[in-house]
DNA sequence: ACCTGTCAAGTCTGG
DNA sequence: CCAGACTTGACAGGT
C-alpha cells in the first residue's frame, strides 16, 4: 500500500512566502474610494497566488503531492466591503495556470474552510453565509480547473442543543446544495461534538467522503476503536477517483490537548498504520502540525528506521 | 528588526 | 444575558 503525505497552507522553509497575507476590514476602509480599495485587495490577492505558485515549485521538488491550500487566498472574498469587486475576472489567469501546474504534476488539491462555515447552524443567516463561503471556495476550485477529486473539506457544525435535530439539519440543508458543491464537499469528524463514528452514519446515508482525523478521534471517541470501523470510513471513497484521505496532528501537551503540537508523533501514526495495514489501501495522510512541511519531513525522518515501510520519494512511503 | 494586542465571520460554557 | 475561551496567522502600530 502507498501512503502519500501532505501539509496545509504554507511552509516553514520557504521564506517570506504567505499565500495568505490580507488587509484587516478598518484598514481597508481607510482606503478612500471604491476603486482604490479593490485594487488594494487585487494586489494582494496576486501576491497570494504568486506565493502559492512558489510553493507548489517547492512541492514538486519535494514529492508532496498532496497539499491543502489557504482559504485566505482572496483577501476578504467573502465580505459586506467587496460584495462588487470581482475578484475572480482579477486572478482568472493566474488561477488557471496555478491549476495547470497543479494537474501536470498529479497534485491532490484540497481546501477546509474555516470554522465559522456552519452548514446546520438554525440561523438562516450563519447558513447563508457558509454557503457564500463554500461558493468562494468552489470557484477557486473551478478557476483553476480542478475536477472533482479536488475536495473541500468540512464540519458538520454546532450541536446547538439539541444534537439528532442538528444533524437532521445538515442533511436538510445538505440536499438543497447544488451537484457542484455535493461532488466536493467531504465530511471530518471534529474534537468536541461529531465523532467519528457518527460522521460515518452521516457520510453513509448522504454517500459523502468522510476523512478520518485520528487526533480528533483521540479527543473524541464515546470510547470506541476507529478499527472496528476504519473499513467503513475508507468504503466511503468507493467510486473516487483518489483514494481515502486522513488528517494526522499529535495533541499540543496535557492542558492543550486539542491544538496542534509543533510535530508529529511518530508513535501516533504507527498506531494507527497498524489499524490499516490489514486494510490493504493506499490513502493520503494530511499532516496538521505548526511545522508545516518541516514536521512533514521530520516524521518521515523517524519513519526511516521501521523495517516494513520503504521510501518511494521524499513524499510518500511503501508499506 | 522585533514585540504585542487585535482581527469579518460562530458556538459553547460558566457566571 | 454577557464575557471569555477556543484557535491561528497575519496585521498594524509601536518601540
Amino acid at each position: 500500500m502507498r501512503i502519500y503525505f501532505g501539509y496545509v497552507a504554507m511552509s516553514v522553509i520557504v521564506p517570506e512566502c504567505t499565500p495568505s497575507k490580507t488587509i484587516t476590514f478598518q484598514n481597508l476602509s481607510k482606503i478612500d474610494g471604491e476603486k482604490a480599495r479593490f485594487s488594494r485587495l487585487s494586489s494582494i490577492a496576486r501576491e497570494n497566488l504568486r506565493n502559492t505558485r512558489r510553493l507548489f515549485f517547492h512541492n514538486q521538488a519535494h514529492d508532496i503531492k498532496l497539499f491543502r491550500i489557504t482559504s485566505k487566498l482572496i483577501p476578504l472574498a467573502t465580505h459586506p466591503i467587496a460584495e462588487n469587486w470581482d475578484w475572480f475576472v482579477e486572478v482568472k489567469d493566474e488561477l488557471k495556470s496555478l491549476g495547470d501546474y497543479a494537474r501536470e504534476n498529479a497534485f491532490r488539491i484540497s481546501a477546509h474552510p474555516d470554522h465559522f462555515t456552519l452548514l446546520n447552524s438554525p440561523r438562516e443567516e450563519v447558513a447563508e453565509a457558509s454557503i457564500r463561503d463554500l461558493e468562494y471556495h468552489l470557484r477557486i476550485m473551478d478557476g483553476m480547473g480542478l475536477d472533482s477529486s479536488a475536495k473541500l473539506v468540512i464540519h458538520v457544525g454546532g450541536s446547538y442543543g439539541n444534537k439528532e435535530a442538528s444533524l437532521k439539519r445538515f442533511i436538510q440543508n445538505y440536499k438543497l446544495l447544488s451537484s457542484e458543491f455535493k461532488q466536493r464537499i467531504v465530511l471530518e469528524n471534529d474534537d468536541k461534538i461529531y465523532t467519528a463514528r457518527e460522521v460515518l452514519g452521516l457520510c453513509q446515508e448522504l454517500k459523502i467522503p468522510m476523512v478520518l482525523d485520528i487526533h480528533h478521534h483521540w479527543c473524541n471517541n464515546h470510547n470506541d476503536d476507529v478499527g472496528d470501523y476504519l473499513a467503513d470510513i475508507f468504503a466511503t471513497w468507493e467510486g473516487e477517483a483518489r483514494p481515502p484521505k486522513i488528517h494526522l496532528s499529535s495533541p499540543k501537551d496535557a492542558k492543550r490537548f486539542r491544538s496542534h503540537a509543533d510535530n508529529v508523533e511518530a508513535s501516533f501514526f504507527l498506531e494507527f498504520l497498524a489499524k490499516a495495514r490489514p486494510l490493504n489501501r493506499d490513502f493520503d495522510v494530511m499532516i496538521e502540525a505548526k511545522n508545516k512541511d518541516q514536521a512533514l519531513f521530520n516524521l518521515l525522518a523517524e519513519l526511516k528506521s521501521i523495517p516494513y515501510i520503504h521510501f518511494i520519494d521524499e513524499g510518500s512511503i511503501e508499506v
